[in-house]
DNA sequence: CGGATTGTTGAGGATACTCAAGTTAGGTGG
DNA sequence: CCACCTAACTTGAGTATCCTCAACAATCCG
């Protein structure tokens, strides 16, 4: 049988906030904690939804394939996000594939498990709304970016976001602390690599950032986010 | 003082689905109706959040204006669709405008009533979570094809959509039952008014819609799922 | 019957895509 | 430890899509 999970996992998450250490017992009563090596995948898009998750540690990337195989980028999961949860969007099976990233730990609970939890811990539920909540707006703003920006301004504010989520302070700078390719920048922007390296390498002949095979740093967020504001000043 | 709201207006809703009579009267008890002539706003971007809505009657278009006056449409509100509700987006003032296309009547509640009455009605939480479901899943769709689709591809996805959620059957096609202008559907696909009308006039000729000022008939839905799908066939 | 809003159509041009060829970096196995 | 192989990236050239600019036409409303 699976020794039991900690609550002290699970208590300092966003997620999990207001609840009694009674009811961090009970959640974790029906919880699976499961190790995923990078480049392993949590679940696959079409896939039977049989279970939701939260991410302890590492990081995972969610993505899409359309009809014609292109593939984008929903969204990346950080520690602490919960996902995976088909129920909440009235669906059967997955709508992507999650994949790791980098070594990550997550925790899953059987999807049937989804609505006794919420009415049995309506802090839970109040969280769980305000996750899905956040997702709706973070998907909005893509969606004004995609649809008034251009490229260049998508990419800074897409590596800004990323700098955000997932920067860790460097001394020259921030640096997104998993391996990200140009691929993957550009799906998260609907561009191609081809203009994501182009873009990258003005910005790094310009001092604001610096590249490299699946890294990258932000050495000058400033100049970033005045890009993004649409103000393409003198960085040249 | 204001006249009760009577239960059956809101029964039938899907939002308020598995309620008892007393619970709906529950949520009745601080909830006040109103009219919204068409082109008047409900509210404002920006605006202190201090009601969230449901819309009873009517159709509703809810837009942002990006900093550089760029303006989008994010949806459209239809009857019994709940709206405004910053608060589970943890915001306090509203990310858009909601303007009434024709007139409009809709419920409103107090900011300040959302967490007291999802907390006393479960039941209710869990259709608000549902109806936040289905958004992120439109947004999450409408993400997909902008980034990944041409424009003649989007607006036949727009227009279709437009007459599952708006539509009302006509001897010679699907009747989207508002006016709908150009610039509307250049604002939901991120286009320009200019290529809209190029491809409308386009679809006109090959007899699969016919259009008119603010008006539009879907004839051949048929062909426009193709079109969505890529498949650009004979339609010349 | 005017004025305003909405829509049409053309010409020109820019952004960013496709196609193509090559280079660099990293991992793997001998 | 070096040679090789693959994945990631770079860079160039040509071009398509779609935007911008512009002028005009149609429709609606008061």
């Amino acid at each position: 049988m699976p020794s039991p999970i900690d609550r002290s996992l699970i208590s300092s998450l966003p997620l999990f906030a207001a609840m009694s250490a009674a009811s961090l017992d009970d959640v974790l009563k029906t919880a699976t904690s499961r190790r995923y090596p990078a480049g392993t995948s949590v679940f696959e898009q079409g896939q039977l939804a049989d279970q939701f998750f939260v991410l302890l540690f590492g990081r995972l990337r969610v993505t899409q394939v359309t009809s014609e195989g292109q593939q984008l980028t929903i969204r990346m999961v950080n520690p602490g996000d919960l996902f995976g949860i088909a129920k909440a969007l009235r669906r059967t099976d997955y709508p992507g594939t999650a994949t790791a990233v980098t070594e990550s730990v997550a925790l899953s609970w059987p999807m049937a498990e989804w609505s006794g939890l919420l009415e049995r811990h309506p802090a839970l539920a109040v969280n769980a709304m305000q996750t899905m909540g956040s997702r709706l707006l973070e998907a909005q703003t893509r969606l004004r970016e995609l649809s008034t920006e251009e490229v260049e301004r998508r990419v800074a504010h897409a590596v800004l976001r990323l700098a955000n989520q997932a920067g860790s302070k460097e001394k020259n700078g921030v640096r997104i602390d998993f391996p990200i390719s140009k691929q993957d920048i550009a799906e998260m922007t609907g561009t191609t690599l081809h203009t994501v390296s182009r873009i990258l390498t003005a910005w790094e002949a310009a001092g604001l950032i610096e590249g490299g095979r699946q890294k990258l740093l932000i050495v000058d967020a400033h100049q970033l986010l005045l890009i993004g504001d649409g103000l393409k000043p003198g960085y040249l």
